[in-house]
DNA sequence: CGTGAAGTTGAATCACATCAAGACACGTGG
DNA sequence: CCACGTGTCTTGATGTGATTCAACTTCACG
C-alpha cells in the first residue's frame, strides 16, 4: 500500500504548522507553541469518499470539523421529505457550528468528492479557548462570518433573479478559490446541477438554461463541471443589477 | 419629570437578577455572584423611539445588545439601493453578533417601537467569557442558534410558497411570544406589512392578500396589526405542506 | 378633521416551474 | 473494446404563482 514516505507525509499533513491552509483556518492567529496545544486536540479522520456522510442530521453534536481537502454539502430534511441544501464547504472552512446550540447536528453533511477533514472535539476546543484568547476570537469570528454569509444568502434568495443568483454563485466560488490560492477564472464544480439548483432555490432546468445562456453571451465557458470565467466584470454586473441592455 | 420612585424602578430594571428575561437571556446559566460580574460590564442606554437606529450599517462594531423591551429590525443595503430585512429582534434576543468578524455592523438595526436594550461591550464580554465558562457556552449557543434559524429561513425563502411563508412567519412569532410568557394566540405585529414582505421575500400586496385569505378561511383574525390565531393546527398544516383540498 | 402613509383589492404580465423528450457521460459486465 | 444501462444534463413547450401597476380605502396623527 502506502510507502513509508507517503505515510509519513500523510501524517505530516495533519500538522497545522505545515498545513497550507493554516493562514485561513482556525489556528490562524496562534503562536507556534499554542498551535501545538491546538494540534493536540485534533483527531485525524479517514478520508471520506464521494457521497459518504461526515455526520447525519440528528446525530449528537460532538465536534466541529475543518475541511482539509475536497468539499462537502450540508442538507436539512424536513418532515415532508424534501430537503434543502444550506451550504457548501471548501478547504479551511468550519463545519458543524450550527450544532452547538441543540447538541445535535441540524443537517447532514456529505462529501461531494474524496474529502479529508480535521475533527475538533468541541468540549476540548471550548476549554482550550479559555486559555487562548486568539483561538476564542477566531472561533467567534468564524461563527460571525457564517452569520454574515447567511444574511447575504437570504438576500440572494429573496431579492435576486435566477440570473443574478447564478452569477453570484459563480463569483462566490471564484473568490473562495482565489483566497485559497487557486485560479479564480478556471475551476471545477464538485457539485451536481441539482445541488446548485437546490442551494439557489431554482429548478435544475433553470440552472442548466442560464449556464447555457451565459455561455452564449461569452461570459463563461462551461463544459460539464469545468468552469471558465471569460468576463469577470460582466459577471459581476450580472450578479448585482439586472442587465439593462439586451445582448450588450 | 420622573418621580423618584419611577426612576428607582427604572434603575432596578437594569439589573439582570430582577429582569424578567433572565431565564432567556445571555446570563441564563450564571450563579448570582457571576451575574454581578456580568452586570458590571453592561451599559444602560436611553430608550429608542420608533424608527430610531441602534446602529447603522458600516458603524464600527463595539457592542452586542440584548433587547429588554420592544422590538427591532435589521436591514442591509446593497450598492444599488434596495435593502433586505434580515431579522426581527424581540426581548432577550442578542443583536449585533454578525459584526464581530469584520469589526463593523453589516446592517442597520432600527427600533420598530419604543425599545430598550442593554449594551454589552464586546471586548469586555469576551474577556469575561474567559473566566465564566457558562457565559462562554451561552454565547456560543446564541450564535449557533442564530445560524440554525438562518438555515430555516433559507429553506423558507427557497422552497416555500407565499402561503407557507406567511403561516410560518405567524407561527414563529407566536412561539417566540409564548416563550416570553405572552399569549401565543393573540399578539400585536410591531412591523409594517412592507417589513413582513421584505423579510419573507414577497411583495406587500401578496402579504396583504394572503392575510385576507387566511382571515376568510377563519385560520386567523387580523385587524390592522392585531393578530388572533383561531386555528393553530390548521396554520401549522398550512406552514408545512401545501394545503391539499381547496377550502377544507 | 384633514392629510399622508399604510393597507387592501383587482387585472394584466412575467419569471420561473413543471412536464416531456432527447443527448451525453460513465461505469459495468459481456 | 463495445454494448448497455443509468444517472446527469440540456433543451423545448406549456402552465402558474407571485409581481407589478393602478385605483381605492382605511388608519394614525398633528
Amino acid at each position: 500500500m502506502a510507502s513509508p514516505v507517503s505515510r509519513r507525509s500523510l501524517l505530516h499533513e495533519t500538522r497545522c504548522q505545515t498545513c497550507s491552509l493554516s493562514s485561513l483556518c482556525l489556528p490562524l492567529a496562534l503562536e507556534l507553541e499554542d498551535m501545538d496545544h491546538f494540534e493536540a486536540i485534533i483527531r485525524r479522520r479517514a478520508p471520506l469518499k464521494k457521497g459518504e456522510p461526515l455526520f447525519r442530521q440528528g446525530d449528537t453534536f460532538t465536534s466541529v470539523y475543518a475541511v482539509r481537502s475536497g468539499s462537502l454539502k450540508q442538507t436539512t430534511t424536513e418532515g415532508n421529505g424534501s430537503d434543502q441544501l444550506t451550504n457548501f464547504y471548501l478547504p479551511s472552512e468550519l463545519v458543524g457550528l450550527d450544532g452547538i446550540d441543540e447538541e445535535r447536528y441540524p443537517g447532514s453533511v456529505v462529501a461531494l468528492e474524496t474529502t479529508t477533514v480535521c475533527e475538533i472535539p468541541f468540549d476540548r476546543l471550548d476549554s482550550l479557548s479559555e486559555e487562548l484568547p486568539e483561538l476564542r476570537t477566531q472561533l467567534y469570528r468564524s461563527m460571525s462570518k457564517e452569520l454574515r454569509d447567511d444574511r447575504r444568502m437570504m438576500r440572494l434568495l429573496s431579492r435576486k433573479t435566477a440570473d443574478q443568483r447564478l452569477a453570484s454563485f459563480l463569483l462566490t466560488l471564484s473568490e473562495r478559490f482565489r483566497r485559497r490560492g487557486y485560479s479564480p477564472y478556471s475551476f471545477r464544480l464538485s457539485m451536481a446541477r441539482a445541488d446548485i439548483g437546490n442551494y439557489l432555490g431554482l429548478a435544475v432546468e433553470t440552472v442548466s438554461r442560464i449556464l447555457s445562456r451565459f455561455q452564449g453571451q461569452e461570459v463563461v465557458a462551461v463544459s460539464g463541471r469545468e468552469v471558465n470565467i471569460l468576463d469577470m466584470q460582466r459577471l459581476t454586473r450580472l450578479a448585482e443589477e439586472e442587465e439593462l441592455g439586451a445582448t450588450r
